[in-house]
DNA sequence: AAAATACGTTGCGTTTTATGCAACCTAATA
DNA sequence: TATTAGGTTGCATAAAACGCAACGTATTTT
């Protein structure tokens, strides 16, 4: 059944109104158009849906029932119209992302707290993943974008935004090198070390630096977790390698303190927030990438690239 | 806001079929109509509702919701399209009727519910009403239809149907008198009578053959109520004058025996069942008058009229 | 990197649909 | 019976939708 909407408006109208002329008049039209949409509902609908041969305006009972579908839809309206106010608001919307191994911490927590405060009726869901399924979610528009370290090389593929955030030694504040300006990575390789796994990019961008100065990294402990690798640092039994902002909690309230480790590759770590080129973006993932942006990348400059 | 049906329709078979082109081909129309239908509704919402710039199509969160929203309207559709399809078949509806002072009784309540079994999603309002109300209702369209024993007069209003509905003198099975084939005026103005208040039409008729015998009607017992009377008769008080449909289950039970009265007042009494001029009975209408018609007067002969 | 492919989009003439005007028809009323 | 207030219909006109064809662009293939 087709039930033009402007038809059925036609027909409550001249219910409305008492009259057909009645409607045409509130409806800025003549009168032979009324009578015309409504004789062709009837017709769509193979019903009488007035009485007719008769002065007023009476609706049968499959009139009423036409009316009654009627408002049911302008409920309906209203509440697409209130949907779509939020949405191009951003106050409401959905985002997907997938993130890089090394973000999970409080730092991302925070963050996403923070932006459900503000947006409460945007609702999310993030994907934690390596660098290889990010590449193939951004491409498959599994996720609106990714936010990793890793400058992924792909046509399709290209960073909105990248930061600046350099791996940092995190120790613990009563640690014997814990004043110093910055370490060696000689320095850095003589210590207890708690580092992620080999398959993780902060953990290759270590070794590449030792490699690079002719150094091994022997980690006493290794895990995927960054909580449980500032627990070691807490706990003084290593030091470990991070983006300052992983710890920011524990940098906060003094328990651990950062310190720049001297080797080029860990000091020009970008974070990058990736999106498959040609995507736009709509105002509420603007708002989460410029969350993103502000509260988990604080205290770096980022930039739009490309 | 306006959301023409059809251009919903076509963001929705868009996203169905994957691009416009494939939506185009089943809806029988060039890729270009779609484009721009499409176009249109986001003018109209004011928001993009798929991603442009883009090989396949991919809905924004506001598509998405003008979609849901394409969805709960189909489901009200489907509901309406049940509705009319009990409504043209008869099996849904509502019939407002008056009956006039005679016939409460259990004839009309199994008339009634033989209906409501057999058009259980009809609904029914019944008002009981003497004859000036009853005008009154029909002309202003307070009731589809009337059934009284009142030829009532008015251009407005016409009988679509009239019953031979005789007065009978009511009595006990054992009176003396029960046995006759049919009574004089005088025999029966000689009996102690039960009878309907002089403001009831039935008791008007009965009147006015007595007048015209030269004979005067004096009740013993005067009610409006059926079940009175009949009871006057069951319990050897008194005998009364009824159509027998009135008392049909007390003859079915053989506690009560009607026999004619010789007077032609009483015997050409009809039953008519009114309504307004041009009123149009839909399928449902007819349902109820025919099912009266069988059912509450069932052993007259009616006919159309005029 | 270039060509091919598969989309969406736009301009323009055509067809379908809705509208306005005027005359006409009908029910209700004086 | 005449009058009034409404619905309906014929015909010309305006608006909307459509089809065709050309074009622009994203993605895939070579």
């Amino acid at each position: 059944m087709h039930m033009h909407d402007r038809r059925i408006r036609f027909l409550y109208e001249a219910w409305r109104n008492g009259s057909m002329r009645a409607a045409a008049d509130v409806l800025n039209v003549a009168p032979s158009s009324v009578s015309r949409q409504i004789a062709q509902l009837e017709e769509e609908t193979g019903t009488d849906l007035i009485e007719h041969g008769r002065r007023e305006i009476r609706l049968t009972d499959a009139g009423h029932a036409v009316l009654d579908y009627y408002r049911s839809q302008q409920a309906s309206l209203e509440f697409l119209e209130g949907q779509l106010l939020d949405i191009t608001s951003a106050r409401a919307g959905h985002v997907e992302f997938a993130i890089g191994e090394g973000f999970l911490g409080q730092a991302l927590y925070d963050t996403l707290d923070s932006f459900m405060k503000d947006y409460p009726r945007i609702t999310l869901n993030v994907s934690v993943t390596d660098t290889t399924q990010m590449m193939r979610m951004i491409l498959d528009d599994e996720v609106h974008f990714g936010v990793g370290f890793h400058p992924i090389s792909h046509p399709q593929i290209l960073s909105r935004y990248r930061a600046t955030v350099p791996l940092m030694a995190i120790m613990h504040v009563g640690h014997p090198l814990a004043q110093r300006q910055s370490l060696s990575m000689a320095e850095l390789c003589a210590e207890a070390l708690a580092l992620m796994g080999p398959t993780f990019r902060i953990r290759q961008m270590i070794d590449e630096a030792a490699t690079n100065n002719g150094l091994m990294v022997a980690p006493i402990v290794t895990s995927n977790s960054i909580g449980l690798l500032s627990r070691m640092a807490i706990e003084r039994r290593a030091m470990t390698v991070l983006p300052a902002f992983s710890v920011a909690a524990e940098l906060a309230r003094g328990e651990l303190t950062a310190v720049s480790v001297d080797a080029p590759q860990l000091q020009s770590v970008y974070v990058h927030l990736l999106a498959r080129r040609n995507r736009r973006f709509p105002p509420h993932l603007d708002a989460l990438s410029d969350h993103i942006r502000k509260r988990l990348l604080p205290s770096t400059l980022s930039s739009p690239r490309e």
